[in-house]
DNA sequence: TTCCTTCCTTAGCATTGTCTTAGGCTGCGG
DNA sequence: CCGCAGCCTAAGACAATGCTAAGGAAGGAA
């Protein structure tokens, strides 16, 4: 998964670049409208997050330039919050979503993961691994049919496992995805975290593999 | 099901189209609105998408005019524009439902689907959710039988709810279809109109889910 | 076994989300 | 020009949430 981050701010963009990385993508950081636009025809990225106050070339115009070249890379468009006119006008140029600064990096991470489902083919808005199922749009969840109260962190948590179910996941890939990298967290707030979860499934539902991380079984009890 | 798809956007057209014809529609993409009017007029079509933000000729004046000529068709208008006031535009126009841009495919499949359903004279333009009933054609709005004066917000808000009752929506939706994309509105614009919202039906009526929206129930009280 | 690391569990407290009321701006009609 | 309806922001109260801390249990290695 190739990220192409088009952001002329030095520190904002280093920031998502690194962020991004934790979350195992790959990213290319450009700063300037013209090798943006280079890169975007080479269509190696598979997403690219444009920021649209870039100086000398706009990035509206980079947009609109790559979907003239049929470029049909998604789309992320970055505005600062007065960009009032210049959201709507990204989404005529032809960005699939938008996200206004500031934001944080767990919102940043949810679009991303949306974008990919969406450009996947069918959006699949539900997630069901044996008798559990989550939907990503309403956020409800069921566990052996019965629909189960979750909170915000323990939804991302489970859908972070139910996307890998039957694989192991990393501690460290939960940690980022939920806390993003900007919010250094004490290193048990996962586990609390896991334990509420389990509290309202079942304890043996999300399973620990000691030293590494945490999964769900294909066929959970 | 003929689909008469009326966008100027290459990329968002494109998308649509393949969409679309994925969930076995058959789709007529057209860019202007000249051609647009005379497609129209040919009767040919089961149902239009029509973009509000085409160039010329704008989208609003194409459904106008095709109402003067007795086109009777249902049109479904895409806006990217403020959702009240193109709601507002777009329905005086003679459109039969609205989407804001962006939306998600499924969003785009079920109001077909509705539109479909309510030409076919099965379900008019009232939705009924329990004690609750919502005429989207005249706004008129009963609970418990005594019929509930609402400003333009509050039914927009209710219609969104009760177009989903029973399942959890969004804030960041509810939001969207309210103030389309001119999020500079403040974070408890939302919370505000819910309770005026309230205060007119019964506070047990739209319920919260702390974190994530949300809903109505499907037998409300 | 013993020691050390990792994980589980509970409790306490700071933060955040939501509800509610109040106040002010804007546009429209008398 | 005034009054009113509609809808926003601001601000305080209060409850849910999610963090840290801390002690105990369980796994793994010598």
């Amino acid at each position: 998964m190739h990220i192409l981050l088009v952001e002329d701010d030095a520190q904002l963009g280093s920031a998502i670049q690194r962020a991004l990385e934790r979350l195992s993508y790959t990213v290319s950081w450009l700063r300037d409208g013209r090798s943006a636009l280079a890169a975007m025809r080479d269509r190696t990225a598979d997403l690219v997050l444009l920021d649209l106050g870039l100086p000398g070339r706009d990035g509206i115009e980079v947009l609109v330039e790559a979907r003239r070249a049929h470029v049909d890379t998604p789309v992320l468009v970055m505005t600062a919050r007065d960009g009032l006119t210049a959201r709507v006008d990204g989404l005529d140029a032809g960005a699939d979503d938008y996200l206004t600064k500031p934001f944080h990096v767990e919102e940043l991470a949810a679009r991303i993961r949306s974008l990919t489902r969406r450009m996947r083919g069918l959006a699949v808005n539900r997630i069901e691994v044996g008798v559990l199922s989550l939907d990503v749009g309403t956020s409800e969840v069921t566990f052996r049919g019965q629909p189960v109260d979750l909170t915000r962190r323990e939804f991302a948590l489970l859908q972070a496992l139910m996307e890998n179910a039957g694989r192991l996941v990393r501690r460290e890939s939960l940690e980022n995805s939920l806390y993003g990298l900007d919010h250094v967290v004490g290193n048990n707030a996962l586990e609390v975290l896991v334990h509420a979860l389990r509290r309202k499934l079942s304890f043996e539902t999300v399973r620990n593999v000691r030293g590494f991380g945490y999964m769900i079984p294909q066929d959970p009890k």
